[in-house]
DNA sequence: ACAGTTTTAGATCAATTGCTTTAGAATATC
DNA sequence: GATATTCTAAAGCAATTGATCTAAAACTGT
């Protein structure tokens, strides 16, 4: 009964993940987001709420796309060790092809906004657990069918894992060298192997 | 030949460090800089030209305090693997304790300022550089000792342990959990051991 | 066709940003 | 003690910030 927005609403938000991604929360101003996004900022508070809002839809819509993505691919289609190889093996490739040094939207975010923001620091520390148990059901699947050692513990098994792969996004930022991202996910998965003798 | 400064550098400079480590570089300024200081705005301007350089100096001012104090203190008054494992605890435990989650100044940065700043690009990647080539002195002098195993490169564990320090950096902000960086680091000390058949 | 609603565009708001200026107080050298 | 220099304090600068308002344009349902 009334007017139909002129814009795609996943449109706009891909922009507006461009967007805080590349330049993070503080960085980026509302006239910013509404021109990348191709929007006035009328129709943006319109549409949206506020810039903070934005920022919760955008970082919810990344995370869906960009993470939850990842592991729907790789977790039903790959055996659980290979799920893990490939998963490093994309974010690295990805971080060394990407020449606006992004990084991940979320871990940007975890190190941004998180802090003085309770309401982003509980929605971004469940993402994270997200991934850990991501990798935990990796593993114990892999322990299971004995192509992943047992010497470690699953539950640590995923968080050494989680933190391998903040570090890789942290050096996507500051040091995307091949060499470096590629050499430290290799003592990683050594981890994985079972020793020989059992 | 003139009035003396009335304030102290390196004392206006931690508190400019704690105000960055704290707000991020954004999100921080001049006037709350020139207040946490205890100078004025003018001050400041006068002794350190903009809120570019107070920030240059103050990371300055964080790295040698904190990175350089810690690798003075391990790499020469313990054993290699000792070294490695004092300095994740000590991380560890000040991620842990610390309330304001800070996480690591340098970490920060390295999300927030270096991907469009040139100039702290480089800076922050040689630091990042300095800290992988003294997990990589350590793990040398273990691997001549025989305390830390050969079947990885000596190249390939300092990326690893880099990246795992990232890893808990980024953790000590988002979720500082003592279960998950502990844990999260045993696997990583139990990479190290020798393998007992050599 | 009309009424009702919601979109747009652009001007505009007060507040804050990094930074400068002006004025005066304080000190080392001669 | 005079001079020169550099400090501090506070007001003030233009530009930008997040957010709102007014009005005109556009569409749906009756």
């Amino acid at each position: 009964m009334a007017r139909p927005r002129e814009f795609d609403e996943t449109a706009v938000l891909d922009a507006a993940v461009r967007q805080f991604w590349m330049y993070g929360y503080e960085a980026t101003s509302v006239r910013d987001l509404a021109q990348s996004m191709g929007i006035t900022g009328a129709s943006l508070y319109n549409a949206f709420g506020d810039k903070r809002s934005v920022f919760r839809r955008a970082l919810a819509h990344y995370v869906e796309t960009s993470f939850g993505d990842r592991v729907g691919r790789f977790e039903k289609g790959l055996p659980p060790k290979a799920a893990i190889e490939a998963f490093f093996r994309e974010i690295v490739e990805r971080s060394i092809q990407d020449k606006d040094r992004k990084g991940c939207l979320l871990v940007n975010s975890a190190l941004e906004v998180a802090p003085h923001d309770p309401d982003f620091q509980a929605t971004i520390a469940e993402v994270l657990v997200k991934v850990e148990a991501f990798f935990r059901r990796c593993v114990q699947a892999g322990q299971r069918d004995g192509e992943i050692s047992t010497t470690q513990s699953a539950e640590d098994l995923a968080r050494l894992l989680l933190g391998v792969h903040l570090g890789i996004r942290v050096l996507a930022r500051a040091r995307p060298e091949r060499a470096l991202l590629e050499g430290l996910v290799r003592p990683a998965l050594e981890l994985l192997k079972p020793t020989p003798s059992s």
